[in-house]
DNA sequence: CTCTTTTTGGCACCAGGTATTAAAGGTTAT
DNA sequence: ATAACCTTTAATACCTGGTGCCAAAAAGAG
């Protein structure tokens, strides 16, 4: 008995639909050379739905990642602001953070969360870093919750200029520093 | 004359579809008190296509995103790679990364190309920037390629530090430049 | 009242399915 | 061999969310 082809395709349906979840049953009819009828019933087995199912589905992920992304405005949620004072941020690293192999986060992720807060401390209509020097003083892991303190050193209303002070700890562990120069607009507004 | 309705009408369609792109016409009609034809009308003078067309093509957009996730592990695409020598990454700044104001690239997207780079050139199996001191010699912008250059300076084999250097540019001018001190894991090892 | 624009209705048709029933084919056990 | 079983294919009715086309009704505008 040639049972394998069944589960073999099932297998093989599974992989096609992965690689492009736009084919039709139609279409699959062509790549596997079984009927339509086969392939629903694969689909019935596998739990796969139909095309327009899975677009939907795709769609409404798509969609709500769409409305969680002013998370990609400030990285890292803020807890504490006091313009041109200080700021606290609180930001945990995941899955899409850290290196796969080691779970210790890319250094940009850590930084990234030092400059938003860096840049939203600074009470100004346009603020940009202009450098920055860092130290990563041990590596953040997958799980830890970080926190970001920012202290605004010199308010430089003369200048255009403010320096930002950041500190990250995960719990009493310091595992970031950094000094920042931030560029502001013009002499002081409101936010 | 009321001319105003229909406009008024077509307005209140778009802004409708806007909040939620999943209304099938005949919610429309429902919510616009007008006939399914008018609302198909409608749709054809605004050329907006059929609820399974916009679907479709928010999946593709999406499943286009899916596709240079991995895009999350490195910033940029590299374009060149010698390890322990050079890299060049190709980072193009587009929505998600700039200020909705100014259409200034928010720095810790350039600065994570640049990260990214720095520790990808490096030959080993665990590598993890240690510290940075970096500057931001101009914005970067919306639509703009930013190409960055890093060059290995010393590989110190001995100390299990290495420093890199990173330039990134935007054509001719000069938009970011850094000096990375990247942890290596051990001596030396294959990719 | 006439002319034009806008709105509505009706009908045929389409893609990409679901659901169901039935038949044909090979496999296996008895 | 024959019955029992699994797998595959076929056929048919039906569904949603439309398009395309034509005609008629309604609503102004002049």
């Amino acid at each position: 008995m040639e049972r394998l082809p069944k589960r073999q395709r099932h297998q093989q349906l599974s992989r096609l639909l992965d690689e492009n979840p736009f084919l039709t049953d139609r279409e699959l009819t062509r790549q596997l050379k079984v009927s339509i009828q086969t392939i629903r019933l694969d689909r019935l087995e596998l739990a796969i739905p139909e095309l327009r199912e899975r677009l939907k589905l795709m769609a409404e992920r798509s969609y709500d990642s769409v409305r969680s992304l002013p998370l990609h405005e400030v990285i890292g949620d803020i807890l504490d602001l006091q313009l041109d004072k200080s700021g606290i941020s609180l930001f945990e690293i995941s899955d899409e953070h850290v290196f796969s192999r080691s779970g210790i986060a890319r250094g940009h992720h850590v930084f990234a969360q030092a400059n938003s807060l860096a840049v939203a401390v600074i009470n100004d209509e346009i603020a940009l870093t202009a450098s920055a020097d860092i130290r990563f003083v041990r590596p953040a892991r997958l799980g830890e919750k970080c926190i970001a303190k920012a202290y605004v050193r010199t308010s430089g209303e003369l200048k255009g200029k403010a320096k930002v002070e950041v500190f990250t700890y995960v719990g009493e562990e310091m595992v970031f520093q950094g000094n920042f120069i931030i560029y502001r607009s013009a002499g002081e507004s409101k936010s």
